[in-house]
RNA sequence: GGGCGUUUAGCUCAGUUGGUUAGAGCGCUACCUUCACACGGUAGAAGUCACAGGUUCGAGUCCUGUAACGCCCA
C-alpha cells in the first residue's frame, strides 16, 4: 500500500493503466472450450471518422458489458474494427487531392486507390487511438478493417453465392442517384428532409383543340421527358380525355393521355405528367403502358440532348428558365408554395434524383423471412422493446437493395463479362478466360459494392468465415449489440439477414439501440452546428472515467442523450470523493501490510450494527447494479452505485468510522477497516467496467492487488443473501434499526438547524424510543448516535416528558428532545424573533389593505394581483411558524 | 398520410408489474473552511406529474381523446 496523493491525476494515471493493460495483453482473448465466450463485436466507426460523443456513448456502453463479463470469469471478447465507408472516404480523399490542385479523373483507377491507402495508413487509425483513450478494452490484436483480406474474401464469397441463387441481379431501375457523388445509392443513403419547394401548375395543349389541360409538378425540369400524363380512371372530369394526344410545351413533342390507377384524383389538377425515367411511380405507370423512358440529365445533374434548348444547364439552373419561358408562354397556370420531403445524399447533403439506370441489386425478400422469425421467436431481442415494431415494419415492406456504387473506393463487383460471346459470370478470383468460349479479353464490372455489404457479415467474417476457424466457432455467436438507431436499417437488420443466411445462426442474441447524443437545445450534434462536445477535451478537462461516468448517468434507457460540458463534473466530481474515501482509510490505517480482501472473514468478529448495515448494502449495490446491466438499464446501474457509494458508504459508514478510529479500542479499529476494506474493495470492482482507470489506480494504491494483479480480472463481487450474511452475524433487524438510526439523527439535526446551532455546538438530547426493544439498541450503539447528532449527552428513556425548552422531532425510531437552555440566549432569542413578527404582520397589513382597495383590483394586471396573493400567503406561513418557535422558546 | 417517442422541481432527467409522504444531478437558500473530500458537509425551499375525460378501493403509471415538440417511414 503505497500513500495516495492529496489530488487525483487522472491525466498520467490513465495513460499509465492503459498502457500496462496493453502491454499485459489484458484485453486479449482466445478460444477456450473451458470458458464461456461472451463476444461483442463494435460497430466498426467509419476510417475517416473521429470520435464524437455519441462513439463515447456507444463504446462506454460495450466496454462496461465487456469489462463486467471479463471479471466474471467469461471468455470476453470485444473486436475492434473500421469500417472502409466507401463514399465518405472516397469524398475526403477527393477533397484532399482537390487542395493539392489533384483529381482522380486525372489519374487511373489504379493510383487513385493508392492514394486512398495512404491516406488510410496515415489517418485511418485516428479513431482507433482516440478509442483507447475512452479506455475501450478492444482486443486490438484482433483488429480488423472491411477491406482487409480476409474480410474482402467473405464479400467475394457472399456476393458469388447470392448471385449464384440469383438473389443477386442487375436490374434497370430507379435508384436515388446524387449528383455529386455521381454514384446509386440505396433507398436507406437518401434522407428524406422536409423541404420548401413549390407545386407549379403547368398547361399542356390538347392536339387538335384549342383547349388546354393542367399539370402540377414539384420539378418541372422534368417535363422534358415526359411521355405521357396520367390521369385516374375513376375521375370524371377527364374521361373523354384519356386517348387524346398532348403537345408537350417547349420540346413539342406529342405525348399520350393515358389512365393509371396510381393517380390519385384529389392531388393538384388531378393530371399528373408521367416522366419514367425520374420518378419511380412514373417508371411503374410506363411499364403498364409501354412508354419508352427519356432520360433528361447527365451524371452530374446536369440536363442532356434530350433537354433540346437547356441541354448543359444544371437541373436548377433549367427549372428557372424554363418556369420562365413557360410564363413567357403563358403556359403557368399558377405557383403554389409547398413543403415535401426531399431526399438527400446521406454523404454529401446533395439533392438527389431519382433517375433510371442500371445497377445490381440484392433480392431481400427471401433474406427478410427467416430474419424476421428470429425476432419473432424471441432469438433476438431489441432494447427498448418498441424498436422491434420498427424493424418489423421495415422487414415486413423490405425492397431490394441497390448494391453497385458508381465509385472507385470499395470492393469491387466480381461479375465478369466476355464480349465475345456475351457470357456473365461471378467469380471468387479474378479468372484468365471466359470459361464458355475460352477468350482471354474479359472484362469485370467496373462498379463497386455499397459498404454496407461488407459489414452486414462483420459478426462472422471478422472470425475468417468463410474459413470454419476455431475462433467462429467460439466466438459465434455474439451477445449483445449495441448501436444508434439510424442503423437499424443500414446494419442491424441486414446482419440478421447475413447471420442466418450465410451462418444459419443469429449473429448476436441482443440490441441494445442507445439514444443519440444531442446539445442541451436538443440539437443533433454536428461539426456544421458547432455545437458538438469533444470527447477528447472532457476527457482532457476531466478524466475519461468522468466523462464515461457521466454518460452511464444521464443515458435512461434508449432515450436521447442531452450533454452540455458541466454534465461531465458529476463524474469527476464522484471520482475524487471516491478517492478521498481511498485517503480516508490510508489514514486510518493500523492494518500492517497487504491486504487481500479476499481473505477478509468477518465471521469470527462480532460486527456493530453499522457494520452490518453497510455490508447488507453492499449486497444490495452488486445486485442492484447486475440487474440494471442484465436489463441494459445504465443510468441505474449507475445511480445504484453512485448512490451506493457516496451516500451509504461515505456518508454513513465513514462518518461512523471517525467515532471507532477516535477511541482506543484498537480490536474494535482493525475489525472496521476490514469491513471498509471489504467493502471498499468490492464497490471498486463494481464500479470497474464504468470506471476502469481510477478504479485500477486505487486497487493497486489500496495494496489490494494482492492474489489478483489487476483489478480487471479480480473476481466480480457476490450479492449475498440475508441467509448468507447470517454466516457474519449481518441481521435483517439490525440492519433495519440502523436505516431508522438514520433517519432519528437527520431528525435531530433538523432541530439542531432550527435553532441555528454550528456544527461545533453540542447540545444535549432526549429520545423517547417507540418501542421497549429500541431502548436497548440505542444505549448499546449511544457513541455512534452521540458522534453523528454532536450531541453532549443523550437521555434514553420510555417516559421521557421534556421540562423547559426542548422543541422536539418525530422519527422512525421514536421523538427526539433537543434542549436549548444555554445555548441559545432566550432573551435575546425572543428579542429577534419578535422584530421579525413585527415586519412579517406589517407586511400582512400591506397586502391586505392593497387587496381590499378596488381599484387596485380593478386595475392592476392580474399577474400582479396573483403576486401579492402569493405574497400573502408566504407572510401568513411565515408568521404562523414565528409564532409556534416564540411559544416554545417562551415555555 | 402512417408509425414511434417526449411532455414530472428553475434546468436536465429517472420513476419497472397501478400501491404509503413522486426521486436524482445541477442550480437556489441558510449554516459550516470540522484532522478524506468546498469537485466537500449538514439542513432546507421548490412539483396542479401537458390538457380533458374514463377504468379502479387507489392513477405520474392503465384506457380514450386533445395539444405541443422531436424522430422515423411513405
Amino acid at each position: 500500500m503505497s500513500e495516495l496523493p492529496k489530488n487525483y491525476e487522472p491525466a498520467g494515471v490513465e495513460a499509465k493503466w492503459y498502457a500496462t493493460w496493453l502491454e499485459e495483453k489484458a484485453f486479449n482473448a482466445q478460444p477456450d472450450a473451458a470458458k464461456e465466450p461472451w463476444t461483442i463485436v463494435i460497430p466498426p466507426p467509419n476510417v475517416t471518422g473521429i470520435l464524437h460523443m455519441g462513439h463515447a456513448l456507444n463504446n462506454t456502453i460495450q466496454d462496461v458489458l465487456i469489462r463486467q463479463k471479463r471479471m466474471q470469469g467469461k471468455n470476453a471478447l470485444w473486436v475492434p474494427g473500421t469500417d472502409h465507408a466507401g463514399i465518405a472516404t472516397q469524398n475526403v480523399v477527393e477533397r484532399k487531392m482537390a487542395k493539392e490542385g489533384k483529381s482522380r479523373h486525372d489519374m487511373s483507377r489504379d493510383e487513385f486507390l493508392r492514394e486512398v491507402w495512404a491516406w488510410k495508413e496515415e489517418y485511418g487509425s485516428t479513431i482507433v487511438n482516440q478509442l483507447k483513450k475512452l479506455g475501450s478494452s478492444c482486443d486490438w490484436e484482433r483488429e480488423r478493417f472491411t477491406m482487409d483480406e480476409g474480410l474482402s474474401k467473405a464479400v467475394l464469397e457472399v456476393f458469388c453465392r447470392l448471385y449464384d441463387k440469383k438473389l443477386i441481379y442487375r436490374g434497370n431501375r430507379i435508384i436515388n442517384w446524387c449528383p455529386r457523388c455521381t454514384t446509386a445509392l440505396s433507398d436507406e443513403e437518401s434522407e428524406h428532409v422536409e423541404t420548401e419547394g413549390a407545386l407549379y401548375y403547368i398547361r399542356y395543349v390538347i392536339k387538335g383543340e384549342m383547349k388546354k389541360i393542367t399539370v402540377a409538378t414539384t420539378r418541372p425540369e422534368t417535363m422534358l421527358g415526359d411521355v405521357a400524363v396520367a390521369v385516374s380512371p375513376r375521375d370524371k372530369r377527364y374521361s373523354g380525355l384519356v386517348g387524346k394526344t398532348l403537345i408537350l410545351p417547349i420540346l413539342g413533342r406529342e405525348i399520350p393521355v393515358v389512365a393509371d390507377e396510381f393517380v390519385d384524383p384529389s392531388f393538384g389538377t388531378g393530371c399528373v405528367k408521367v416522366t419514367p425515367a425520374h420518378d419511380p411511380n412514373d417508371y411503374e405507370i410506363g411499364l403498364r403502358h409501354s412508354l419508352t423512358p427519356i432520360n433528361v440529365m447527365d451524371d452530374h445533374g446536369i440536363m442532356n440532348e434530350a433537354a433540346g434548348p437547356y441541354a448543359g444547364l444544371d437541373r436548377f439552373e433549367c427549372r428557372k428558365q424554363l418556369v420562365e419561358d413557360l410564363k413567357h408562354g403563358g403556359l403557368i397556370e399558377k405557383i403554389d408554395r409547398h413543403v415535401h420531403a426531399v431526399g438527400h445524399c446521406y454523404r454529401c447533403a446533395t439533392m438527389v434524383e431519382p433517375r433510371l439506370s442500371p445497377q445490381w441489386f440484392v433480392s431481400m425478400k427471401p433474406l427478410a423471412k427467416p430474419a424476421i422469425e428470429a425476432v419473432r421467436d424471441g432469438r433476438i431481442k431489441f432494447v427498448p422493446e418498441r424498436w422491434t415494431k420498427v424493424y418489423f415494419d421495415w422487414m415486413e415492406n423490405i425492397r431490394d437493395w441497390c448494391i453497385s456504387r458508381q465509385i472507385w473506393w470499395g470492393h469491387r463487383i466480381p461479375v465478369f463479362y466476355c464480349d465475345a460471346c456475351g457470357h456473365e459470370w461471378a467469380a471468387r478470383e479474378i479468372p484468365g478466360s471466359c470459361p464458355v468460349c475460352g477468350v482471354q479479353n474479359i472484362r469485370q464490372d467496373e462498379d463497386v459494392l455499397d459498404t454496407w455489404f461488407s459489414s452486414w457479415l462483420w459478426p462472422f467474417s471478422v472470425f475468417g468465415w468463410p474459413e470454419k476457424t476455431e475462433d467462429l466457432n467460439h466466438f459465434y455467436p455474439t451477445k449483445t449489440l449495441a448501436t444508434a438507431p439510424d442503423i437499424i436499417f443500414f446494419w442491424v437488420a441486414r446482419m440478421i439477414m447475413a447471420g442466418m443466411e450465410f451462418m444459419e445462426e443469429i449473429p448476436f442474441d441482443t440490441v441494445y439501440i442507445h439514444g443519440t447524443v444531442r446539445d442541451d437545445q436538443g440539437r443533433k450534434m454536428s461539426k456544421s452546428l458547432g455545437n458538438s462536445i469533444d470527447p477528447l477535451d472532457i476527457i482532457e478537462k476531466y478524466s475519461s472515467d468522468a466523462l464515461r461516468f457521466s454518460l452511464m448517468m444521464l443515458t435512461a434507457t434508449g432515450q436521447d442523450v442531452y450533454v452540455n460540458e458541466e454534465k461531465f463534473e458529476l463524474g469527476r466530481n464522484f471520482c475524487t470523493k471516491i478517492w478521498n474515501a481511498a485517503r480516508f482509510m490510508q489514514m486510518n490505517a493500523t492494518c500492517e501490510g497487504p491486504l487481500d480482501p479476499e481473505k477478509i472473514d468477518f465471521s469470527t468478529m462480532t460486527l456493530s450494527p453499522d457494520d452490518q448495515h453497510i455490508l447488507a448494502k453492499l449486497s444490495e449495490a452488486v445486485r442492484n447494479t447486475e440487474d440494471n446491466l442484465e436489463r441494459c438499464r445504465f443510468n441505474d446501474a449507475a445511480l445504484a452505485m453512485y448512490d451506493f457509494m457516496w451516500h451509504h458508504y461515505c456518508d454513513w459508514y465513514v462518518e461512523y468510522s471517525k467515532g471507532v478510529f477516535r477511541g482506543e479500542d484498537r480490536q474494535r479499529k482493525m475489525e472496521v477497516e476490514q469491513v471498509m476494506h471489504y467493502v471498499f474493495s468490492s464497490a471498486i470492482r463494481l464500479l470497474h467496467p464504468f470506471i476502469p482507470f481510477i478504479t485500477e489506480e486505487l486497487w493497486h494504491g489500496m495494496g489490494y492487488n494482492v492474489s489478483c494483479e489487476s483489478i480487471q480480472t479480480a473476481p466480480w463481487p457476490t450479492a449475498l443473501s440475508y441467509e448468507e450474511l447470517s454466516a457474519w452475524g449481518v441481521q435483517r433487524a439490525t440492519v433495519e434499526y440502523v436505516d431508522a438510526k438514520h433517519d432519528l439523527i437527520r431528525t435531530g439535526r433538523t432541530l439542531r438547524t432550527d435553532y441555528n446551532l454550528t456544527p461545533k455546538q453540542q447540545a444535549k438530547f432526549a429520545i423517547r424510543p417507540a418501542q421497549e426493544r429500541t431502548v436497548k439498541m440505542l444505549r448499546d450503539d449511544i457513541a455512534s448516535v452521540s458522534l453523528l447528532l454532536g450531541a453532549e449527552s443523550i437521555e434514553i428513556d420510555r417516559n421521557f416528558t421534556p421540562e423547559g425548552a426542548m422543541p422536539s422531532g418525530i422519527s422512525q425510531l421514536g421523538t427526539v428532545y433537543m434542549s436549548i437552555e444555554g445555548l441559545v440566549d432566550t432573551e435575546a432569542e425572543i428579542k429577534k424573533i419578535k422584530k421579525q413578527l413585527d415586519l412579517v404582520e406589517n407586511g400582512i397589513t400591506g397586502i391586505v389593505k392593497k387587496l381590499s382597495n378596488a381599484g387596485f383590483m380593478s386595475k392592476a394586471p392580474a399577474d400582479v394581483v396573483a403576486s401579492e396573493e402569493k405574497r400573502k400567503g408566504e407572510l401568513l406561513e411565515k408568521r404562523e411558524k414565528l409564532r409556534k418557535l416564540l411559544e416554545t422558546i417562551s415555555a
